[in-house]
DNA sequence: CAGCATCCTGTGCGATACTG
DNA sequence: CAGTATCGCACAGGATGCTG
């Protein structure tokens, strides 16, 4: 017991904070890890308000940082499915306390029913 | 055992997110944190590469969140002390299983010498 | 010392139209 | 269906100089 939990570096957060910090890295992978799987266009119904172009760039971030997989049918029409890695699913649960610390400050169970709040 | 733990809901992060999403918040919440008491100058050292309006609005930001307080003693020359407050200790603690979740992917302890990694 | 005012650049992100 | 191409805006954030 030296300096432990006196000090505490956020170096390893470099690089993917880049991509989680952004407005929908977040949303995306929690969106997927919700259902399991997912469709383009059903994340594109799932997250309204978001632009094709903008889903698209951040799939190809997420798939790169390997936080979500793409699996490709080589159908007509075309059919792609994402999925969260091994490495998503941790990351989705890594956040569970930071959800819970900002549900604290305003009451978010009032126009929010999920599981957490219960 | 219902539906909990299937669903997770990111709405508590509204708002949040907008400042500890951003470039410096996390990190000027920690250096905090790691200092218990920082002025002005100390913070601009500390984050090298921060320019200092840059400081400036985020430490607005951080005080209007209530993560942080500050406190002016009227002095020449002037002297201002940033310390984290209660919800902001919080938020430091929330974020330690984000941290070590990054750690999980490259090998940090290389050039990272904080205590998590020992 | 602790900022604020100003200018400037990069880019995240949206809207829309188009393609394999 | 699953994207790409193009355009455009808003804003984060850097650099510099100034002030109480």
């Amino acid at each position: 017991m030296k300096d432990q939990s006196n000090t505490i570096c956020l170096c390893p957060l470099d690089g993917v904070i880049d991509t989680i910090g952004k407005k929908w890295g977040l949303l995306i992978v929690n969106e997927i890890g919700n259902h399991g799987r997912l469709r383009y266009n059903e994340l594109m119904s799932e997250l309204k308000e978001i632009s094709p172009s903008t889903l698209a760039s951040m799939l190809k971030d997420l798939e790169k940082q390997e936080l979500i997989e793409k699996e490709v049918f080589r159908e007509i029409p075309p059919r792609v499915e994402y999925s969260l890695s091994a490495r998503g699913r941790e990351l989705r649960t890594a956040i569970i306390p930071l959800i819970k610390w900002a549900s604290k400050k305003g009451n978010y169970s009032v126009h929010c029913s999920c599981s957490l709040f219960k």
